[in-house]
DNA sequence: TATTGTTATACTCTATAACTATA
DNA sequence: TATAGTTATAGAGTATAACAATA
């Protein structure tokens, strides 16, 4: 099934997304959302990329008022990034729009088969979390 | 849900590849395996890349001996690729060394968890087959 | 000396546009 | 004129290595 995985990664991907921001992109906002003001290193392990991706996806939200970055209160080298207001509505959209688009895939299914996929969404993230060592990851 | 599968194909992306082949490669090898020999093009739409790309994942199998290039008997512009015995044997080993990384994961799952991965990936086949327009695509 | 984060650089994969050849 | 395939080129996303600042 992995030949399957990333097809629909390829097809995910090149999704039209209409804010023109990257799937990683969203899946910071969305792993922001979730846990609240983590740092750039923390974001890094949760997204399984090296920090210095991290800091290009930052810099790339930071540009677009989606996250603000401050100083740690403790500890001088670490940044918080949080979410801006602005961020919270395009995600609320985005998951909108997404719902959509998946309803309509959906439709082809039949109930017992949605309800295949909703669980293979959360074993997904167990699987994943699992090696890069992030205890309580949850399902977007 | 789709975060996470963003996260899985990274992970399976970089996963340690002993034959350097990228999982796309592999793919079409399996494609090949699975449907027996076909057209760049037909293979493009079943793999969902551009067919300028189905040209450089073919040269580098070709360059490995992984494939076979033959006239179309018929129509002198199509070519038709074939799978040679090294790439069979590939295959199989591969199948074997993924299995077993799959095997240490899904340790981790119930039965019934499981049987829900696998449900998952023919059913995430349907979906992205849909679109293509190819009806007869299955899971690897 | 170790750690957080950044900058500089390069690589992989894919795409679009333009070209060649066969039909 | 239309189609199969290739070549040329560009762009997105990520990685490694080297560096700056703080602990």
């Amino acid at each position: 099934m992995r030949m399957s995985l990333m097809r629909l990664a390829r097809r995910l991907r090149s999704e039209p997304s209409s804010h023109g921001l990257s799937l990683t992109q969203v899946a910071t906002l969305a792993t922001l959302d979730l846990h609240g003001p983590l740092t750039p290193r923390e974001l890094a392990v949760r997204e399984q990329v090296q920090p210095p991706s991290m800091t290009r996806i930052l810099a790339g939200l930071e540009e677009r008022d989606l996250v603000t970055r401050t100083r740690h209160a403790g500890d001088g080298r670490r940044h918080v990034i949080a979410l801006t207001e602005v961020a919270t509505d395009l995600l609320r959209e985005d998951r909108l729009r997404h719902d959509a688009w998946l309803a309509l895939r959906l439709a082809e299914l039949t109930e017992g088969e949605a309800d295949v996929l909703r669980a293979a969404g959360s074993l997904l993230d167990r699987l994943t979390a699992h090696e890069a060592g992030v205890p309580g990851a949850a399902q977007a």
